[in-house]
DNA sequence: TAGATTGTTAATCGATTAACAATC
DNA sequence: TAGATTGTTAATCGATTAACAATC
C-alpha cells in the first residue's frame, strides 16, 4: 500500500462505482477489459491500478466483482462515513447542501457556515447553519474529516486559515484564491471558471 | 502556437487573472518569481509556460503586466464572449445559472433546459429556461460554444447524443456516467462526489 | 487442451524541475 | 559594470501504454 498515486485513488472510486453497477445487474466477474469500457479507460490503465493493491483477478476468467470491490473499498477507506463542514451558504453551497450524490457515497454534510446572519440559525436540507464566527468553537464539538469553502475569493484564505487552525488536513477550495497552507494539508481547488475556459480553448483548438 | 497541451492553457487562465489583479495594484512589472508566489506555483513553471507564447519579457527585469496579459489572452482566446448552454435546472444547475464568477470572465449562459416542465417558460438569473424536448430545435437559433450537463447519471448518455447531434464540441459534465462521444468532442468530467472522497483518502494517508 | 486474461516488466510519452548562458 | 532575471536546454520524474510470460 505504499505510494498509490492520487489518480490511482481517484480512479479506484471510478471502479468501485462501477462495480456497485454492475453486480446490480447480477453479474459476477469481469474482465478488465470489460470495466475499461464502462468507466471510459484503458485495459492496461485498469489491470496496472489494480495491481498496486493485493492481486485478486484469475488469469484467463477475469475478477470476481464483489471480491475487486471489497479489495477497492479496503484500500481506499470506502467503508468509512466521511463528515463534511461547509462554509459559505450561498448558491454554490446551497447545492452542494442538497447534493444527491454524497449520502450515497457516505458523505455527510453535518454543519453549515455563514458571515450572513439571516442564513444561520436554520436547517438547510437537514444541515444546521451556524454563525462563521462560532466556527473555531463549534469544532471543539464536531467531528468531521473535509472542510469545503464556497466563499468569495477575497475571505478565502482567512476562511482557510480558521479551517487550519481547527485541525482540518483536506480542504475543498470552490474560490478563485490560490490558498496559503501548510504541507500537512491537502487542497482540492474546483474552479469552474477556469475549468470552462480551458475547455473551451481547448476545444476551439489551442494546440 | 503548437501542441500547447490543457495544463499549460488552464495556468494560462490562472496567470490573466493573477495578472490583472496586479495591474489593478498599478504594478507594471512582474518577475516569474512573483508571479509564482502569488499563484501557488513555481518560477520555473511560470517561464517555462510562458515561453510557450511570444517571448515577451525582459531579462534582469521581468514582464511587462499589460504585455504578458495581452500575449496571454490572444493565445487562449480570452478575448472572445463564450456563450454557454445548460441542460437540467436543478439545484447545481441554478447554482451555475447565478455564479458570479462567470460573467466577470466574459462567460454568458444564454438558456437553460429542464425535463420537468414546472421549471420552464420562466427566466432564472435572466437566463430563460425551455423545455428539454425543444432543444434541438431551440438550437437551430441559438449559438454556443460550449453545453453544460447537471443532470442525473442515468439520463446523461442521452443528453449528451443531443448535444452532439446539435453540433457541441465542447461539454462539461456534472453527472457520474463516462460518456461516450466522437473523438472529436471535448469532455470535462467534474464528479463532486469522487473529488471529495479521493480528497479525503489522499489525506489520510494512502501512499 | 486451446483460448482468454491476468499481473508485471519494459518502452514510451509527457510534464516538471534544474541549471545556466544570454542579456537587460 | 554588477546584479537580476529571462528563455531554453538538459535532467528528472511520473504516468500511460505496450507486450508477453504465467496461468486459469
Amino acid at each position: 500500500m505504499k505510494n498509490i498515486s492520487h489518480k490511482v485513488v481517484e480512479r479506484s472510486f471510478i471502479y468501485i462505482r462501477a462495480l456497485t453497477n454492475i453486480s446490480r445487474q447480477n453479474k459476477d466477474v469481469i474482465s478488465s477489459a470489460e470495466l475499461a469500457g464502462v468507466t471510459g479507460l484503458s485495459d492496461n490503465t485498469v489491470r496496472k491500478d489494480i495491481s498496486h493493491f493485493r492481486a485478486v483477478g484469475k488469469p484467463g476468467v477475469g475478477y470476481e466483482v464483489s471480491k475487486l470491490r471489497n479489495v477497492l473499498e479496503d484500500n481506499v477507506l470506502h467503508r468509512e462515513v466521511i463528515n463534511v463542514v461547509l462554509v459559505g451558504v450561498g448558491n454554490l453551497g446551497q447545492a452542494i447542501l442538497k447534493y444527491p450524490g454524497f449520502s450515497r457515497e457516505r458523505l455527510n454534510v453535518i454543519a453549515g457556515f455563514d458571515t450572513d446572519r439571516s442564513k444561520c440559525d436554520r436547517k438547510i436540507n437537514d444541515v444546521m447553519i451556524y454563525p462563521f464566527s462560532d466556527f473555531s468553537e463549534k469544532m471543539k464539538t464536531l467531528s468531521a474529516d473535509i472542510a469545503v469553502m464556497a466563499v468569495p475569493a477575497i475571505s478565502a484564505q482567512e476562511v482557510a486559515d480558521r479551517m487550519v487552525a481547527s485541525g482540518f488536513k483536506a480542504l475543498v477550495n470552490f474560490s478563485a484564491k490560490a490558498l496559503e497552507v501548510p504541507e500537512r494539508v491537502f487542497v482540492k481547488n474546483i474552479d469552474l471558471t477556469i475549468e470552462f475556459l480551458s475547455l473551451y480553448a481547448n476545444a476551439r483548438g489551442i494546440k
